[in-house]
DNA sequence: ATGAGATTTCAGGAACTACTGAAATATCAG
DNA sequence: CTGATATTTCAGTAGTTCCTGAAATCTCAT
């Protein structure tokens, strides 16, 4: 039993569940259970705190919490008249994804089109070659424009928050009132200008 | 030296590349390699072939394809008149990306959103139980929201890539026409249908 | 400067995951 | 049914990652 029995049954699961969920995905359970932890508290924490209700080792956490802080996602408080220092995580759901987005982006996006450039810039020999040339054109193409589109819904939502809460079909409503402008089907559009 | 010296180099060094992202991220090394190298083919592939080319064991290649399978990124494919089982990744890049995303899903979000769900039905005692799930809510409601969107985008382009193709700046197109259209600011829209 | 408290680093062991070869099973032509 | 070929399973080992306690480092009040 890994958690604190001070921890409502509430938060525990969540905990518990993040950690499977970070494991499954590159982050490990720890780290995932530091965040939970951190998201669903009403203050921020220090490493003490999070070490005896998590019951890991206080070296653990600081480990974690410093991988927290590589990934962004956590903020560094300090408390007047207390040296330690604590750690909360943004109380904006849309920051925290939007801030997951952009390190996932610059960590394994970017590196993969950097990759995928390069092996444009080479001239294919054989017939093989040429057919895995097209093979990473396509993929360059269509990672290039997932992440123009992105960038278009990040700017979209500059204010954060509030703004997503209205998004949610917002694509289908725009699109409905643009093609009550052009006239008929979303397929293609001419030159937007 | 892993990979076997007849790939071009254009392919070991994509194969390579997607065997360290498939470790950064859930799936591990080998299965980032044979689906690399299945999608860079131009033509399907035994599992004999896999294990040359990657220099992988035979059992080895068996795992990895049959949770290619379960992440339906490779197709099974029969040659007349041969008993092996031949194996190709889809041609279509947004197909591939369509598919992962309905995977992970499957896999991630929608438990997610029922352990969620279940925690917001309990009664919260203290204040920081109160708290607790009032930042499940907030989660919960971003994650709904944002699967709502995207099944939005997914009924946009059901008939695959040369949509995703002209899908770029979509976004911000038709924000510009509905902008002539309603008078002004993407901020907030009242009723839509 | 000193030392008390806070934090980080790190070596080593525990726990986990990946990979292999051998054996078992499945498939199919004759 | 039999044997030839293809595929999967599995036990064990190799390799990796995680976690801890102890020691080192840092920080700041006195």
């Amino acid at each position: 039993m890994p958690l604190n029995d001070q921890l409502p049954a509430l938060n525990r699961e969540f905990i518990a569940h993040f950690g499977e969920m970070g494991s499954r995905w590159g982050i490990n359970r720890t780290v995932g259970q530091i965040y939970a932890l951190l998201f669903l508290s009403p203050k921020p924490l220090c490493a003490d705190e999070i070490a005896e209700s998590l019951e890991f080792s206080r070296s653990n956490v600081s480990m974690g919490l410093k991988e927290l802080q590589a990934w962004r996602l956590v903020r560094l408080r300090h408390v007047p008249g207390d040296r330690r220092e604590y750690f909360g995580a943004p109380d904006d759901v849309w920051e925290i994804f939007r801030v997951l987005a952009e390190e996932r982006r610059r960590r394994e996006v970017e590196p993969t089109l950097t990759m995928l450039r390069s092996a444009l810039q080479e001239t294919p020999a054989t017939d093989d070659e040429r057919h895995a040339q097209e093979r990473m054109r396509q993929m360059h193409e269509f990672i290039s424009r997932l992440m123009i589109w992105f960038d278009d819904v990040q700017k979209l939502a500059p204010e954060t928050a509030v703004q997503l809460m209205s998004m949610g079909s917002m694509v289908t409503r725009v699109l409905e009132a643009k093609d009550r402008l052009t006239g008929r089907n979303t397929k293609k559009q001419s030159s937007p200008s």
